[in-house]
DNA sequence: TTGAAAGCGCTACCAA
DNA sequence: TTGGTAGCGCTTTCAA
């Protein structure tokens, strides 16, 4: 049988109050007593039960993640960093995968309200099947990626200017065919709207006339998506001169399809990604990308999240982290 | 303020217990009093506070998963298939990252014992710094990954015949200067040490003398750390006919370096991985790996882990998933 | 500084 | 089929 306070405290000769003390440490307590509950603590092997101390407290030190895709490598480096930061800060992280069925972002927000997760990070894809949409009695919550909304807390990139920096890096050069790869048909994501927007404004500002052929669609935003779309693509267009893919997951396939056809990168077609994951790096040739700081995004994330916590009525924060163009093989110019 | 049974069965004029047998639908319920309490649930917007629910049945609802590194794509892969099959029955999952802080498996251990989670999916590079080394009092675990114990279940794949069989069929061929890459020297990990011995198996088979300057150490297994050891390696040393790389991310940082040295794969050297994550395919040239079904992984792994639960006393499960070679590109023959 | 008692919200037990 | 009561293990009053 496990023991508990009381175990401890008859043992320890001491009331469970006193027990209580030590452990959390946050009430002074004279020196030999605290040595008798320790020595006591030891001895019946005593751990404090989490579930009881989070139903007295309303708060349970667990902290909930939820993501689009966990299976790509983008989705492992922020659950990474956010385990991380949480880890430092003694919260652990509960991970969910809102993917394909916007009833899981509910489940969760009512397990956070059922007392179980202290609060949620949110990273939807489209803002209008959200679940922060239900309004009213929302947990404190934090959101990620693109959204546009000014509801809730939120910590994301200017994914408008970085896509428009990176069509006009490509264009730098005299390319006027720039296309896009990862518009989506039959999902709306937010995502992929805002990074079409940033992609047009720059052709618009390069007097390049809009070329809808040039944005090829792909849905699933995995290498093995992009290659299948890509392989279409090209099977009835031209090659453009570069592609912008929406993801470095996306560049990785169009990679790999390009170079079974025979085209050859950069110097048939420039290939420039997003998100900087870390295979891009090492991607063959490596991958032009727009990159961030994932772990300043996660302190950040969690500064606004414990903030929320501490003060429920807080005006909402919009918060922008600064991006950077990394220019590398793919795009080098020749 | 929060409402709880209490106030859901005055409302509804009947007892707490009522409440609790219509909420969670074990015991037969008239119809009339469940139209009443379910009436007043939802005016009363009531859900279920799981922290007490937790404290009174023992049991919270939520698993642990314990991964080495979780920023790579494999844990991104396993982490993905963990938590589809756990949400599938019921679970939620907690992420923690072990790799280089063995305290944090013990924290884990703790926390089990603490009635947070119900149980541990575990998986350790060394197993002489495990938490399961602790012996006692454990929580109901389940391991994957290499590891050489009988003492709790364990699920993964035959990494010694994977290994070997690798080996064998980069020196189809002819070739017999056949490199490893991955080795490692600064910790023990498990993993290294049985495909290592796997490999040199191999070249038993084929009466090839083992040339320890053909075992490559790189303590890093990301693309990176493998790049700059392959890197170093090249510098003093002669291009090995083939190099089997101990991961997929591992591969893909040497297919990177040997791109920019100026080798080809495969017809200068080739390259196979282990893991079979998603980029591998779309790497260039495609990856050769070793595969094995991470959705039959994350199923086998729950299965025993319900077990587990169910009967603390059951004698330690060895399950032995299958693999497969997959070969690609980067190993074909010419 | 320490103790006693009450209660967080839920469900199991026993009765009706 | 439903109700009353007790208690899971902890911490927070209030007193000593």
């Amino acid at each position: 049988m496990r023991s508990t306070v009381k175990d401890v405290a008859a043992r320890a000769g001491v009331s469970p109050k006193t027990v209580s003390n030590v452990v959390n440490g946050l009430v002074p307590v004279s020196e030999s007593t605290r040595a008798k509950v320790e020595a006591a603590i030891a001895e019946l092997d005593y751990i404090p039960n989490l579930s009881a101390r989070g139903l007295r407290n309303g708060r349970s030190g667990v902290i909930a993640l939820a993501l689009p895709d966990l299976g790509t490598p983008y989705s492992a480096e922020v659950a990474h960093q956010i385990v991380e930061v949480a880890h430092e800060q003694g919260w652990s992280v509960q991970l969910e995968e809102t993917g394909h069925d916007p009833h899981r972002e509910l489940d969760l927000v009512s397990k956070a309200r059922a007392n179980l997760i202290d609060g949620l990070i949110l990273n939807p894809i489209a803002l209008d099947v959200s679940a922060i949409r239900t309004g009213g009695n929302l947990p404190p919550v934090v959101m990620i990626g693109e959204v546009e909304q000014h509801q809730v807390d939120h910590v994301g990139v200017d994914n408008f200017s970085a896509a428009r920096d990176m069509t006009l890096a490509l264009a730098a050069g005299g390319r006027r065919r720039i296309a896009i790869l990862g518009t989506t048909e039959n999902r709306r994501t937010a995502t992929a709207n805002i990074r079409t927007m940033g992609y047009r404004q720059a052709l618009d500002d390069l007097g390049i006339d809009h070329d809808p052929h040039l944005e090829i669609a792909c849905d699933e935003w995995i290498p093995g998506g992009s290659a299948r779309a890509l392989g279409n693509y090209l099977r009835e267009n031209q090659l453009p001169e570069a592609i912008f893919c929406f993801t470095d997951s996306l560049a990785i396939g169009a990679l790999s399809v390009l170079h079974l056809e025979g085209h050859r990168v950069p110097q048939d077609v420039l290939i420039a990604g997003f998100d900087d994951i870390d295979h891009g790096q090492f991607a063959v040739p490596a991958l032009t990308t727009i990159s961030f700081d994932k772990r300043a995004l996660a302190e950040e994330v969690m500064r606004l999240l414990r903030g929320r916590m501490a003060d429920r009525k807080r005006e909402p924060v919009q918060l922008t982290l600064p991006y950077q163009l990394i220019s590398r093989a793919s795009s080098a110019a020749h």
